[in-house]
DNA sequence: CATTTGATGTTCT
DNA sequence: GAACATCAAATGC
């Protein structure tokens, strides 16, 4: 059979949805993994997608700098599980975050979402954040994103399976291409070193220079 | 490039 | 009343 032939079933270039299980495990494991994984999101608009390039584990009530140490209050309703739904909560009054919720009812930990790099939808983008100039600064933060993808709150307790926002397959990021340093923004904990993102990706957001010594390879 | 500052309003103490 | 998992614009090299 000649190499023109016709092509066998076209498999769709998107990677399924990951499954469920994937999200019930430690955070910083499901962190670190998280990289290279695809963001999708859905509106009345149109769909975005972006491979997520930084991520920051947040562990729960025993980690002074999640939201879990609040208790369960209607703001982190959804940070205390399931594992496998987003968790969207309002900061400084005016930025959506997105979270990815990992573990079991009751427990409260959940990864941020810090930046993607864009793949589809970049029109849509830029139309939603007029007045940024270019594109590397669209999704380089995790309010940023979700301007940029339309992740509300309205979204927030949804699954990452079928709802409006889902995290589907895509490339597995080697551990020599992967860093690890503080989070960032936060005064408790502050040196946890808990925040994963790919080395030299144009669209992961400010590292401050202070953090070279606390930043690492897996 | 780095650092500083104002915007903005919900949430929890 | 203080804190806040941020961003964009302005300033100073």
């Amino acid at each position: 059979m000649s190499r023109d032939a016709a092509p066998r079933a076209r498999r769709s270039r998107l990677g399924g949805p990951l499954p469920h299980a994937f999200y019930d495990r430690p955070t910083e494991i499901v962190s670190r993994e998280l990289l290279g994984a695809v963001l999708e999101c859905t509106t009345v608009e149109g769909v975005t997608r972006g491979v997520i390039v930084e991520t920051e584990a947040y562990l729960g009530p025993h980690d002074p700098a999640c939201h879990a140490v609040a208790g369960l209050t209607s703001r982190t309703a959804h940070l205390f599980g399931p594992p496998g739904r987003s968790y969207v909560y309002l900061i400084y009054g005016m930025y959506w975050c997105f979270n990815a919720v990992t573990r079991e009812r009751g427990h409260g930990s959940a990864v941020l979402v810090r930046a993607v790099s864009p793949t589809d939808g970049l029109e849509l983008m830029r139309r939603r954040r007029p007045k940024v100039k270019r594109d590397r600064d669209l999704t380089n933060g995790p309010g940023k994103l979700c301007l940029a993808m339309g992740i509300v709150g309205a979204m927030s307790g949804a699954s990452l399976r079928s709802g409006p926002i889902i995290i589907r397959t895509g490339s597995a990021v080697p551990d020599a291409d992967v860093v690890v340093t503080p989070r960032i923004g936060i005064t408790q904990a502050a040196e946890w070193p808990l925040r994963y993102l790919v080395r030299d990706d144009p669209y992961v957001s400010p590292t401050p220079a202070s953090f070279a010594r606390t930043s690492y390879t897996p």
